[in-house]
DNA sequence: GATGAATGAGGGTTCATTCAT
DNA sequence: CATGAATGAACCCTCATTCAT
């Protein structure tokens, strides 16, 4: 233990606790937006809720809409990060579909309060652009990558021929439906991914 | 031709110049709405768009709220007017489920702009549960179409049993997907309602 | 009956319904100003109880406080006119007196409710201090007719020496307060001038 | 000397500061008020006045009703303060009744500016009773306190037998008139207690 | 002359952001 | 580095006044 180290320390304590403090702020301004909607939030309220105060607040982000990017950020990447956790390109086509919709489910269903959050902000504040783009990236990058999840079921024949693309906005259209109506019924989403892959694969139709 | 049927003439002009102003005002809204999304724009600029000043704008809409609330109730009306109009209780199953699809993804792009104001001010302004209860009303009557239309199908055998308010949540969600994705790639929805139709009647999966 | 009669018969017709429109104006300013005040009164609030429109209004009317102050004039006037009218150089004093307390209490009570009015609206519109100036010179006027009566009860040697305007000044004031005083135990005025004319010359105390 | 006590010393100096801001508005409102009648004044002005900024304004009074029925509220207690502290149950009749009236002269002059505004905003904003209520019991709980002392000099027999509610009317009433007399007349109110008590306990009738 | 829709300046209020303590 | 009072631009809404019909 010699100064250096010392102060290497001291610096990742502190790392830490602001790491710790930024993290409050976004959970409470991502709760905020839940309950009171993007636009209904004012900066005071998510310091209050963060136990902070406005001025502690501007000394982590710069202002209301690097807070805002920063959440939609996070979710977003949390939400990719997800479903790539689950990824296994060895394992059968159907399970890999199963856990795809799975995770995907599970993720919209926890970020829901913030996708009108993410509309909102990138439409009100979006004059550079920035958030528009991050927020729109969200859906195209799960696009994608359940479009390479399909051109693979397409590949090994598992799927009939056919536009990925084409599947892939099917498909998680299907899981945002699920979500939305198991929100709307108030009922939970139990057993949803099961259901939701046999209509993809098989079709509600009458063979 | 009297002099009343002259007044009444009068009147009715009148009338439908009131009318027309007021369309206009909605329509000012709607796309002000859609450039800018419903909280980056002002009264002043709505009023602006439809060529009129703000005493006047209150003069046909008594604040904000009525008039975001009378565009939405618009658009509502004129989507389940829609799907309503091409019901033919007679024809057969997959003729009216076509229709059906093809009716709705031409009201989703076509309100496109207003789905994220309908959920904003449903956030913003629902203390009162106007709003919110009309934004989530649209979803739930679109749902409960599907959900009639689909218990039918199950009902005559074209249809796998199965639990209608489910085909119905996928079914929509399919729409929705499939115009999002569209809209993200900026391409048409031209022959999207056929593919949409015969993935959720035959699924994807080869048989 | 010659034409010019005849017109000038019409013309007067005319003047009557225009002088006639003019007093429902003012009325019914005085009465929705007696109910909401003066300043929650809008003008449109006006015309509509005097049963006409905005327009009309400003065609009697040239802008709003042209209307206040034709209505403090008329009121003015009147107040004035009555204090006058039971002027009688030649009775006793003690009369005189009796009369013009009694007169001076009927019309305070009477438009009691314009005081206020009077007040708001010079202080208000008053930057070229019209309103002002009349508002004022009610009381003045009233005080100086006071006083003129005062003195002269100085003069005759029915009142002790001092100071008319002193005299002016606190019967009054008396008035006044025994208006305000009915009205705040909303009790009638019965008996009111008496006893002021009573203490007044008497005082209150026990000799 | 502790830490603590620190504190507490800066603590009490914010709070100082604190009160003496809101003093600061409230005086600004006042004089505002006496210069331009309530109904001129934006809150601007009163925030300018006060030398501070509107938002600041609003961080000290929740809008402007609540700044306006503070400003009564202070000075409504004071007046009757005022009256209180010269209260001594103990000292003869008539010293009581000089006092009385001379404290009374002493605060309708201070706050003449104010009854304008108290009536205006008892009209303007009374809907919810606040303010009225407010204005008006200005008036009544002088008048009670009036009444009080009063009824003790009939009760004492120094003033004749006779209806103490009357005598306060007469005896505030005599008051104002003389308030409003100097102020209208420019002149000072030198004396004018002794003399308002005179006429008020021998009247001016020659005996 | 009557009408009432149109006008737009003006006022109250909010809230993101700054900065002295 | 935290604090929270101060700031003032911006927005919603009102209402006296005008003017085409």
């Amino acid at each position: 233990m010699n100064t250096s180290s010392h102060i290497e320390s001291a610096l990742t304590l502190r790392d830490r606790f602001k790491t710790a403090t930024r993290g409050a702020i976004l959970e409470a301004a991502a709760s905020s937006f839940a309950s009171d909607g993007a636009t209904g939030v004012r900066m005071e309220d998510i310091a209050a809720r963060a136990g902070i105060s406005v001025g502690t607040l501007y000394n982590y982000f710069q202002d209301r809409s690097s807070l805002v990017g920063a959440l939609l950020e996070l979710r977003m990447r949390a939400m990719l990060d997800g479903l790539d956790a689950q990824h296994d390109a060895d394992a059968p086509f159907r399970q890999r579909l199963g856990r795809f919709v799975q995770a995907l489910a599970d993720h919209f269903e926890a970020n829901r309060s913030l996708l009108s959050v993410l509309l909102e902000d990138a439409s009100s504040h979006g004059h550079d652009g920035r958030a528009t783009s991050r927020g729109r990236s969200v859906l195209r990058e799960v696009l994608t990558r359940a479009e390479r999840l399909l051109a693979d079921g397409v590949h090994r024949g598992v799927l009939r021929e056919g536009d990925p693309t084409v599947y892939a906005a099917l498909l998680v259209g299907m899981v945002r439906g699920m979500v939305w109506s198991a929100l709307a019924r108030k009922t939970g989403l139990a057993d949803a991914a099961p259901e939701i892959v046999a209509v993809f694969l098989n079709g509600a139709g009458r063979r």
